[in-house]
Formats: C-alpha cells, sequence, structure tokens
DNA sequence: CATCATACGTGAATTATATCACAAAGCAAA
DNA sequence: TTTGCTTTGTGATATAATTCACGTATGATG
C-alpha cells in the first residue's frame, strides 16, 4: 500500500502536473509555488504543504526545478505503473475513450472493448477489439485485467457491475449516472459528468 | 444568485438524484436517509444534513418521498434552467459529447460543435452542425450562448480559451489536461478525466 | 561581502466538513 | 391508546483542510 495521501492533495498534484507539462515544452527550468498557485487559484502555501508529500525539493528564492517536480509527481502516482484495463459499452463515450491515446501517458492501458449488440463484436476501434462480453470473465482472468470503465446505458449498468464483480474486476471506473452496489473489495469511482456540470453551472 | 450551498454538498445531492431516479423506476415511494447513506458508503446524519439545505421535509419513521426529494434537488440544482452551451473541437471526445443526449435532461442544450477542420465543417452531428471556429464570436453573441465544452487537443487549449474569452464566453468545462489562465469574471471547470484515473488508482 | 528580495518549509490558527448523540415525531401493533 | 421501534432534524463535538505567519535559505546587486 501506498503513503496515505488525500484525494484532494492528488487532485492538485495532477493539476500541477499539467502546468509543469506546459512549463516543460515553453523552456521554462524553475517555477515557485507562488506562481502555480495563482494558476489554480489557491495558497502558495497550500501548494507547498501538497508538494512536500513528495520527496523533492524547491530552491530558496527560485523555486522548483519543473522537470524533476515533474517526475516526482508521477513517481508518487504511479504513472509508470502498467493499468491494464477493459472498456465496458461501445457506445459513444466508450469508443471515444478508446481513442483517446492520451492514457497511455498516464499508465492506462486499455487492451479491448466489451459489448452485447452483435454488430459491434469483431470490429475494431483505435486497434482495439470490440468483443462480445460473455468473452469478458476468462479474459480478465488470463490478462489478469481487473479494471473496467463503464460505459453503458444506464439502465444497464447495475446489472452489468453484478456481472464484471463476478468476473473478479475490482476497480470500476462508473461514467454512467448511476451509484452502483457492490461489495466491500470492489472500489468505484463515479465520473458523474452531469453531476459535475450542474456543480459547475449551479450560480449561473 | 443562489443560495450558497458548497460543491461538496451539490456532488452529493446530484448523487442522490442519481439513485432517486433508480428509486422512481422501481416504484418505491419513500427511501430513508440511512439507505441513501449506505450506497454512498457515508454517514446518514450527512444525508439529512445536506437535504436540509433543500426546501423539503422527510416524514419520521418513513423517510423521504422519493418524487418530491428529486424535484427538490431538480429545482435547488437548477434542472430546468436552460443551459445553452457550444462544444469547440469536434474530435472523439466532443463528438460523443455531441451524441450524448442525456444531457438535454439537465438542462443542458448543445447548440452546436466548433472545429478549425476545414473537413470537418459543415457535417452534423446529432443534428448538431460543425462550425468554422471563426464564426462563433458572432454566434454566440447572437445566441447569447456563454458557456463552452472544451474538447480541443491539450496543445491548442490555452490558445482557445483566450479566443473563447474574446468571445464573450463565461464558463469553459475544459476537457483538456491543462489549467487554463482566464480573467477574474471567466469560470473554468476542469474535468480532468486521467487526474481522476490516477485518484481512483493510486493505491493499486 | 553586506544588504535586500524572493521563496521554501512548517508549526499554529482558522475555517470547513463530517460525525455523534439525542429530542421530537410518526407509524405499527397489541 | 399505550408501548416500542424507526427515522427525522439539528445543536455539540470531532476531524480534516486551508490559510497565516515566520524562521531559514539562497540568489542578486552594488
Amino acid at each position: 500500500m501506498n503513503k496515505n495521501i488525500s484525494d484532494k492533495v492528488i487532485n492538485r498534484l495532477t493539476l500541477y502536473h499539467c502546468i509543469l507539462t506546459d512549463y516543460i515544452e515553453k523552456n521554462v527550468e524553475y517555477i515557485p509555488s507562488k506562481q502555480l498557485a495563482a494558476l489554480l487559484k489557491i495558497d502558495d502555501s497550500q501548494v507547498r504543504k501538497d508538494i512536500s508529500v513528495l520527496n523533492n525539493s524547491g530552491k530558496s528564492s527560485v523555486g522548483y526545478n519543473v522537470v524533476e517536480l515533474r517526475t516526482s509527481i508521477e513517481k508518487t502516482l504511479g504513472f509508470s505503473k502498467n493499468k491494464k484495463a477493459f472498456i465496458i459499452g461501445a457506445g459513444n463515450l466508450g469508443m471515444a475513450l478508446a481513442k483517446y491515446d492520451n492514457f497511455q501517458h498516464y499508465g492506462l492501458n486499455i487492451l479491448a472493448l466489451f459489448d452485447i449488440q452483435k454488430e459491434k463484436i469483431g470490429k475494431t476501434v483505435n486497434n482495439k477489439l470490440i468483443l462480445d462480453i460473455n468473452k469478458l470473465p476468462n479474459l480478465s482472468n488470463k490478462s489478469n485485467v481487473d479494471i473496467a470503465i463503464l460505459t453503458v446505458p444506464r439502465q444497464q449498468a447495475q446489472a452489468m457491475a453484478d456481472f464484471l464483480v463476478n468476473a473478479n474486476i475490482k476497480y470500476i471506473w462508473n461514467f454512467t449516472p448511476t451509484v452502483l452496489s457492490v461489495p466491500e473489495d470492489v472500489q468505484v469511482w463515479n465520473e458523474n459528468l452531469m453531476g459535475n456540470f450542474l456543480q459547475f453551472t449551479y450560480n449561473i
């Protein structure tokens, strides 16, 4: 088990990572906490506290070395761990995610998609096969996959989650607007797009 | 301006909404806070506190009327406000979002997509036209659109954000792995998919 | 090399969020 | 209608997250 870092800190670290990637492209060498803070509209001491969980140190009166800092974040958050996953549901969103090559930079490797519609099965998306959902238990076992990206229609979400749990899937990245009911040892991350949108636009 | 409700509360309200929708379909009439809490693995008093910000009241020894509660949530979070938006970038993700009809249930109305690639312009996705990005300022002004859903490649994100700000866009739903720099009066919501994934899989 | 300005690192103080605990209300059943 | 059980609503308490404040380090400048 990793060092315990709260979700909020991890989330900010990923945002720092985005900024650092930009700065590296721009050939900037150092960035002070104040600047990171300004971009995220948070306090600079917060930035320094977050960074203090990494094994990284900044330089007085200069700031942080962007390359080193980015590497520290990648190391801590496990960018280089190879995380294999299946996409469940080859609909619009599932297809879009399958085509999103950026995932690989973050260690996420999508091996295949699964669907129930016979006419989709056998086709490929971005070199990834769409397979019959019934083949999943076998394949997840053989390829040691325990992450599923759930993009099926809302009405089928819980039934599919049950199926996945039975197939020994332990992590479900849930893109359906559903609160899934799963056993203790299975983790669900609700992407909850519309919820986020409502949060975002609440004050409009 | 709306009553002030913290992001955390709003987020949970949207999850309650998902659960309630399920329960309504299952023809359940009442749900106790304890049950909502169990599904989200939180404390039941938390659920009651959240609900207390709505103008809704539960019944002792019975729970909350699911239909009433859902309506209260929708009212408070502004489901019925018509929020018009443009999708910027007709790539995989942009297209997928354009096809995602579920948005309408939440008051989000996507009027059109915009892109720079000439070969995409003029085509339609789910009855929405893909237009030349240069037409945006005029159209956003005429149609009174101030929400943009940003799905362009990372490298173009900041430049496009600048362009949008100039076109008087005030809300940017940012799907690019970038921290955008915008003026005070412009709101950005970072969807940060990969960041969420890393949070989710941090302990794997 | 002395002075000034900048920026890190981190305890202390503050603010926000979540949990506890219990009075009051309402249903069910004898 | 009385007793027992369940559940709400909410102050009090506990925990978590953020901001403040300041000592220390380092680079720049005259």
